[in-house]
DNA sequence: CGCAAATTTGAACGTAGTCAACAAGTGTGG
DNA sequence: CCACACTTGTTGACTACGTTCAAATTTGCG
């Protein structure tokens, strides 16, 4: 096993003290596999861990009683999850695995004893959570007020930077690893018309698809019809408390 | 001034020591007043201070370069607000005062100092930030997957929620204190649609109207047209860590 | 290879948007 | 205190984007 994966998403950004590093890889030393379309929380049901994801790409999404469901986020490598278990009793979200992964469970309590003895940590916490607070709003926006084919870029974009920030590799192509149907239920549109929107991009030369890879081919194109912000480019986290 | 905002929302949940309280106190010893229809942020200008909203209503929302906009929250007394501020130079939306509102503004730096002194309280930072996050998510599954008419009967909801929250005596009725082109840009809906929804629920007994004032008639009714999960029932903070 | 899931396409439909006109409020200055 | 301007609310007619339903085709897995 290397080291902690929510260290290796904050790397780049600060410098960690060997103590933090030790606490966070005390985080993660447990490890559990989920195969691909396992759930690993169920909404509603008691939820008494929190997660940090080492490998593969999961989701979140809730179910509304007339039976269609919302994804609300995709997960990636280092990314905390569950974090809402922190506070609610029964979890509000289903956890859901998009491909076998592999994730390390942690008690509340092992954030309690972040907070404690290691103020820098703690605080990282809540930067990962306004990152996503911050991803929630933009989808907000999109789902609000943008067209479907400007939600089916977004979420392509989306997807390409997620996907580059585990692997700097990827560059313009990666694989989709979505069924239709759930960039629907991400995007707040049925399959069906997901589909023709795909066409069209693929059509107007903005994109290619062979055998569930996606290339991007005309990355300015889709930006314009997706209404991109960008959002990685100015954070700051100079005012973080010393490190212990 | 009386004592602290954000103390005052804990209220009910926690206990606070003198120390906290103090350290509270002085998060919120200066004062601002917003007048009706400013903006106190501005998307994408610097933003180096966050905020306790102490009296008002005031809502964040983000334009499209379309011209179109987002509503993202309606925000009450005892709310931090402008906390992505903490990690991005330049805010990622419009703080704008829907009444008459008084804020007090601090510094990041303020925010450290609680990190390092005060972990109980650093962790009500993060509870604070995760209901939020979970407000969010919902509204995301309110305009992903559900009906005009649902959405104007959950936000009607949420606000007689929200206004009840800061004033126990609040039982259903409430000033709107939205246009209904505000209503539309919260819901991802038109000015005028959201008039015909209104107008729907109205005939359908669900609410009432006089002079801006709304009130809820057939609160069950509204719930199922809404699709309503109460978020409230189920917090849980046992976990927190020890005052100190 | 065979079956189930996922994709693709067409046609008809419906919810919400657009455009336009008018009414009702709201606030301001004469 | 009234007149005027401007914002907000209301309603109708028409349009369009995305949904629904259905069926054919492809893909991928056991």
């Amino acid at each position: 096993m290397v080291g902690s994966s929510f260290a290796e998403m904050l790397n780049g950004w600060i410098e960690l003290t060997p103590g933090e590093r030790t606490a966070l890889d005390r985080l993660e030393e447990r490890v559990r596999n989920v195969r691909r379309g396992a759930v690993l929380q169920r909404e509603n049901e008691p939820g008494d861990e929190l997660f940090v994801l080492r490998k593969g790409m999961m989701m979140t999404y809730v179910l509304l009683d007339d039976g269609s469901r919302q994804i609300l986020r995709f997960l990636f490598p280092g990314d905390l999850i569950g974090v809402p278990n922190m506070i609610y009793r029964d979890a509000p979200e289903t956890l859901c695995a998009l491909t076998d992964c592999m994730v390390s469970p942690f008690e509340r309590g092992a954030l309690t004893e972040l907070f404690t003895q290691h103020p820098r940590l703690a605080a990282l916490v809540l930067v990962h959570s306004q990152i996503e607070r911050v991803a929630l709003t933009d989808r907000l926006a999109l789902l609000g007020r943008t067209s479907a084919k400007a939600r089916i870029a977004a979420l392509l974009i989306e997807l390409r930077n997620r996907y580059r920030a585990t692997d700097r590799n990827i560059a313009n192509a990666f694989p989709l690893g979505l069924t239709q149907e759930e960039i629907g239920d991400a995007t707040g549109l049925t399959a069906v018309h997901v589909n023709r929107m795909l066409r069209q991009l693929e059509d107007e030369g903005l994109i290619a698809r062979v055998s569930g890879m996606v290339t991007l081919l005309d990355e300015r194109g889709l930006m314009r019809a997706a209404n991109y912000v960008d959002r990685y480019r100015g954070i700051d986290l100079a005012w973080l408390p010393k490190a212990r």
